[in-house]
DNA sequence: GTGAAAGCGCTAACAT
DNA sequence: ATGTTAGCGCTTTCAC
């Protein structure tokens, strides 16, 4: 069943190493040579053994994948991004879930190893430095997200929640919102602190009376609570605008925002991030800060193959940052409107 | 870098073939020697070289996992359970997508045979004959969703949608309601057949009055404006109650529904799918037929699994039919209240 | 421009 | 219970 080098070699009456070269574009071959090889492999239907091909490369032809876990929105589209490049330099993927746990995540990690993979991506929130060890020892090339380092193996993706925030808060102003408030994300979380961080900091420079920051839990129900208690407040420290640190929150704003039985600035303001995607199709009103998932996968994938270096020969570049901008995509956010279904269309499946 | 089984055979003192026997348990060994063994194995951080251990045996620890596309949020719990199964079998997955592309779909598979897999789970609509045909050939294990033929390396998962259409027209029976309308899918697509065959087939062994069947797009849209269609019709004939062949159809529906400007029955009643999972999130007052994801993926491996045998050895068991149920998961379907946030949270990301 | 042959790291007879 | 060794199918040096 197996067909192997030998067999189209035989059938095109040419040496192994000459269907190996060909078949890799290694050394020049006659034009002759390689059309009888091409055809024979054709016609035998021959698929290269990866596997014995990994074996005398040393390197496989698969990079590792780790993230979260697929069934959280946030992470399909960058694993697609991720796999439409491998593609296209005739790679594959594996991706791994860590279910949020380090352990597993070290133990991807080894099994990626063990798989010879070329390079692995690492885009999960947090990130066990047992990892980073590990694959620094081991010299395969990684990329990480949001990790300060860079290294001649190890690049680095960056979102400029900075720039988006600020935007965001500009756009606040433009709407004539003074008075803005903050709900973020569980503190031990990186990302949760950078936007903090980033929306204190904008706030500053733009000399707007920031609101209260409170912290919830990146959930609909943290959002909804900690909505309640800014409208709580006295009149003159009431927000006008509330900037959620992801969307799950936002929707919990703007559900409390409109449960009634509670005093709404009447062009109360919201603005979420797009992290997980349903805010488009849930709250077609919400205003958000978009994080650019499929250049992250894109370029995470960029960056590990441009690390890589001939096989056995030149070292690759060295690992760099990648810094990525987010997008602000404006919908009016004040009450959610009940509208004819937009034209989107996420359907066709099963 | 590269720790190889010897490595770990000279620092334990004994040979590679022990070695190998001890971490593949494939002879039984004094259990002092498999100490020092492990304990070697562990000092230096080894990782079975997977490529290796493929060319020796001939198949490696990689399943493929064909969908249509990742991003279609019918598919990551479907692949998490797939991948979730692997990893308790030490094994890993490779998951492709097709975009709904034939021709992509042939080349995933080629892709695969080339990694070596040990077997392949196509779980996308529409499978291309020469699929079935390559894998038949290649006589490499196969696992596919829908599809008739079963075979010694061929097996088939398959959606118990009569039970499920039956159960909800039971529901709908009780609740009182006797027109009843269908909105289906793409005629083109087996799913969508599958269905509205159901449908029909289940409202005649009920002796229930069979509404309109229309059919829509597997989108939004298309619910809205059959929505429309169904409603506008004459008074004596208008349905109380629509089931939609998708979620998204239903979310339509019941869009147009209460948009007013529409003469609505005072109880409409919808039953969506859930296929696309949102609809609890969107519409939590939507009554659905739940197709079993995870189960769909949790079975797929189980059925590849049991198809191999020994490397060597005994051909493993024939492949064969399995059918998975679906859930009935009632909620008020007619006004879609404005409630406070569920207690759900489906949270936490970068 | 092409071929012969030595491994890549592991497994699985076959010996002991 | 353990060691020796011949491949697995490919790449790649070294000859020609």
């Amino acid at each position: 069943m197996a067909i192997g080098i030998k067999d189209v070699a035989a059938r095109a009456g040419v040496s192994t190493a000459t269907v190996s070269h060909v078949l890799n574009g290694n050394r020049p071959t006659r034009p002759t040579t390689r059309q009888r090889v091409l055809q024979a492999a054709n016609a035998l239907g021959y698929a290269q053994n990866q596997a014995a091909r990994n074996l005398a490369v040393g390197r496989s032809s698969l990079f590792g994948l780790v993230i979260s876990d697929i069934r959280n929105p946030f992470f399909p589209e960058i694993s697609a991004a991720f796999q439409d490049q491998a593609l296209l330099h005739d790679m594959d993927a594996v991706v791994l879930n860590t279910n949020y746990d380090d352990h597993r995540m070290l133990n991807s990690v080894k099994r990626l190893i063990g798989l010879q993979v070329a390079g692995v991506a690492v885009l999960t929130s947090e990130i066990d430095p047992a990892v980073t060890a590990l694959l620094e020892e081991r010299e395969i090339a990684a990329v990480y997200l949001d990790l300060g380092k860079v290294d001649r193996l190890v690049a680095n993706i960056s979102i400029d929640y900075e720039h988006g925030i600020a935007e965001a808060l500009e756009y606040l102003g433009q709407l004539g919102h003074r008075r803005i408030a903050y709900i973020g994300g569980p503190p031990h979380l990186l990302s949760a602190r950078r936007r903090k961080q980033a929306f204190l900091d904008s706030m500053r420079a733009t000399g707007l009376e920031a609101g209260h920051a409170i912290d919830a839990d990146f959930g609909v129900k943290g959002g909804y609570f900690a909505c309640s208690k800014l409208l709580a407040a006295s009149t003159e420290s009431v927000p006008t605008a509330i900037v959620a640190a992801n969307d799950l929150t936002a929707i919990g704003v703007l559900h409390r925002a409109h449960d009634g039985n509670l005093r709404v600035p009447e062009d109360l303001s919201v603005i979420g991030f797009d992290d997980i995607l349903m805010a488009e199709f849930t709250q077609p009103a919400l205003t958000t800060v978009a994080v650019p998932r499929s250049e992250i996968g894109r370029t995470a994938f960029q960056a590990l193959w441009s690390m890589l270096g001939e096989p056995g020969g030149e070292p690759g570049a060295a690992g760099r940052e990648f810094r990525l901008g987010t997008r602000l995509i404006k919908r009016q956010s004040a009450l959610p409107p009940r509208t004819p279904p937009e034209e989107r269309d996420a359907s066709d499946q099963s």
